[in-house]
DNA sequence: ATGACATGATAAA
DNA sequence: TTATCCTGTCATA
């Protein structure tokens, strides 16, 4: 689940259901028990979050930071008859009730990070993000400086969140197919124009991610029934070009979809459309 | 029952 | 570069 527009998307239903209203935190599976104890009946002022990061403003310089890791969920109810008793192994759970709004909870497991933090810390936090693609009137200058200083591969500097914030694994593989860009082609040897053309195709496609809660890269002519194929069935949902179609043809030109490990995580491509660059010809 | 794998990131070696 | 953490799901036995 969770790329960039997940933990936007997160950001704001958790605004949507709790803000302004006093919270009641427990942590059934025990691990952020004494916070959650500290933090009982505080008033949730916004949530927001930057890149895979998610900030819950408590106020009074209390922020609970969140990152959900490869496999965290934080799953938001925010309309119930009841709460009911937490199920598996529950981290956080912020349940708000009898306030004259809608009861709602909502429960967070397999975190990577959910701790107690100062608003100095959640600063320091986001100060080492580079540019989040989600975040309104953001410059991507400085990603792209950094890009274009570097001899590693675009694929690996798209993915680290010090370049670039919130893009994962998906986007990645997919921003880069619809570019045609080879995954190993250095930093250094893309123009600014190419650069810009990602970021806001990162922008649209991430944008559109927020809104319909998957992540959905193909263009209007590869969906399924443009092309009269089955839909993809799969976890996340999204109609993707080369995500996990390894082996399977390429939507666009029929080769079989490659897969390769880069940087510890698994990366997905088609070796015609985004074939190695060769030297400029001229003519 | 068991194991591999997953949209991530860090720390140690 | 490898190991490790967090949890759930799916395929295989």
């Amino acid at each position: 689940m969770p790329e960039g527009h997940t933990l936007h998307r997160l950001a704001g239903e958790l605004t949507a259901a709790f803000a302004g209203r006093r919270l009641a935190l427990a942590s059934p599976q025990g691990r952020f028990e004494a916070e959650a104890a500290a933090l009982d009946g505080a008033v949730l002022e916004e949530a927001h979050a930057h890149g895979k990061h998610l900030f819950l403003e408590l106020g009074a310089g209390r922020v609970v930071h969140v990152h959900l890791g490869l496999y965290g969920r934080f799953d938001v109810h925010a309309e119930v008859a009841q709460v009911p008793e937490p199920v598996g192994q529950v981290r956080l759970r912020l349940a708000a009730a009898g306030d004259g709004r809608p009861t709602a909870y909502a429960d967070l497991r397999g975190a990577t990070a959910c701790t107690l933090l100062t608003a100095q810390q959640r600063d320091a936090v986001v100060a080492r993000l580079g540019p989040d693609p989600l975040r309104p009137g953001t410059d991507p200058a400085p990603a792209w400086e950094r890009v274009r200083r570097s001899r590693a591969p675009v694929a690996a500097l798209l993915m680290d969140q010090s370049v670039l914030a919130g893009v994962g694994n998906v986007y990645r593989a997919e921003v880069l197919f619809r570019h045609r860009l080879d995954p190993y082609r250095t930093g250094a040897s893309l123009t600014a124009r190419r650069l810009d053309a990602v970021w806001d195709d990162l922008v649209a496609l991430m944008t559109e991610g927020v809104r319909t809660g998957r992540i959905d890269t193909v263009r209007p002519e590869h969906t399924p029934e443009a092309m009269g194929r089955a839909p993809r069935v799969d976890d996340h949902g999204g109609e993707v070009y080369v995500y996990r179609r390894d082996g399977r043809p390429c939507l666009v030109c029929g080769t079989r979809v490659r897969k390769a490990e880069l940087v510890q995580r698994t990366l997905f491509w088609c070796p015609r459309c985004q074939r190695p660059h060769t030297t400029r010809r001229v003519q």
